[in-house]
DNA sequence: TTGATTTACGGGTATATGCCCATAAATTTG
DNA sequence: CAAATTTATGGGCATATACCCGTAAATCAA
């Protein structure tokens, strides 16, 4: 195949051309590089948890469940980096496949607990092997210290000091 | 807290004491740790963003159109890393709003290529500025090189060389 | 050329995520 | 204690993202 895309020359209708001048900044956005990233490393990571039955969302869901115990959906969401809403949506299919429940709690009647049934439980220990699976090849490819490193980076950014900074930063621009 | 439990009465109901050992590995995820990342800077720059109308999710989709010239549904995916099917839904509020269009291509019937309407750029040129003070203030809280470091990073996280090298990691594993 | 295969999409479905607003319960005030 | 306020959720809506399958068009094979 010669179909070399050297877009520089393009075929027929270049009306754009796309002035190499265009937009210079558009490849330095933080966000998307995430977004990039996260959309890349979500695949490769369900790819390996596909055989349990759960993706990379819901194992995140489940385990930080299991770590925080018992926690309200405001505890969870907060240390999810996840919009209240957002975490009771995510919660229904988890619910509806038994995996976890919410209870009322019994000092503030306005919350729900979020609880780990013993078949979520089940799930999330079966899923332990595969995640560590994809861990290991993510970091035989892009290392593991620098992983570690990157991840450092990344809980920097989600935590709320960063967003509290940020905001303050609205003021004294 | 005193008194151990000796852990086979343990295995009773554990309430929410979250046996300390639990999932040791429970913080290592990087595929967690992007995700929290990424709806943290989603959120704050969502909400910069938000006076010009256009998330950082369409706002990103608009630029990578602009930078592409006139894209196939295909090369704008690929380059967004981002599942066909994902990407055609995504357009359709950009479509419906008028700030892009789908005209079949030429050569390949198949094919329909994205452009960016004169709204469209409108909108995108609009967003600028916006867009321009979330990343100073993001750089001002992370630093301008650790966030170019950063970038790099997740840059090679979103490569289809870092995909082709994970995939390949599974034969030798 | 004809038939098999690959490629590019679209539709349908399910999950993921966020915003706004309403409601109920807890907390603070007067 | 009653009223105002704050807090914890839920419902509705919109967008984001992925997978599977079907269809049409291009390409490859005989």
């Amino acid at each position: 195949m010669a179909g070399h895309k050297d877009l520089s020359a393009e075929t027929q209708r270049a009306p754009d051309t796309t002035p190499a001048g265009a937009y210079p900044n558009a490849g330095r956005c933080n966000g998307t590089a995430l977004r990039k990233a996260m959309r890349r490393v979500s695949q490769l990571y369900d790819s390996v948890l596909a055989p349990c039955g759960l993706k990379s969302t819901q194992r995140s869901l489940l385990i930080h469940i299991a770590r925080a115990g018992t926690p309200t959906m405001g505890e969870l969401s907060a240390a999810l980096v996840l919009d209240r809403s957002a975490l009771g949506h995510n919660l229904k299919p988890l619910e509806r496949d038994g995996l976890v429940a919410l209870v009322p709690d019994v000092q503030d009647k306005r919350s729900r607990r979020v609880v780990l049934t013993p078949l979520g439980k089940a799930k999330l220990d079966a899923s332990m092997a595969l995640w560590a699976q994809a861990q290991a090849r993510f970091e035989a490819v892009f290392g593991h210290d620098e992983a570690a490193a990157l991840r450092a980076s990344l809980e920097r950014i989600a935590s709320p000091e960063f967003a509290e900074a940020f905001s303050a930063s609205d003021i004294c621009e």
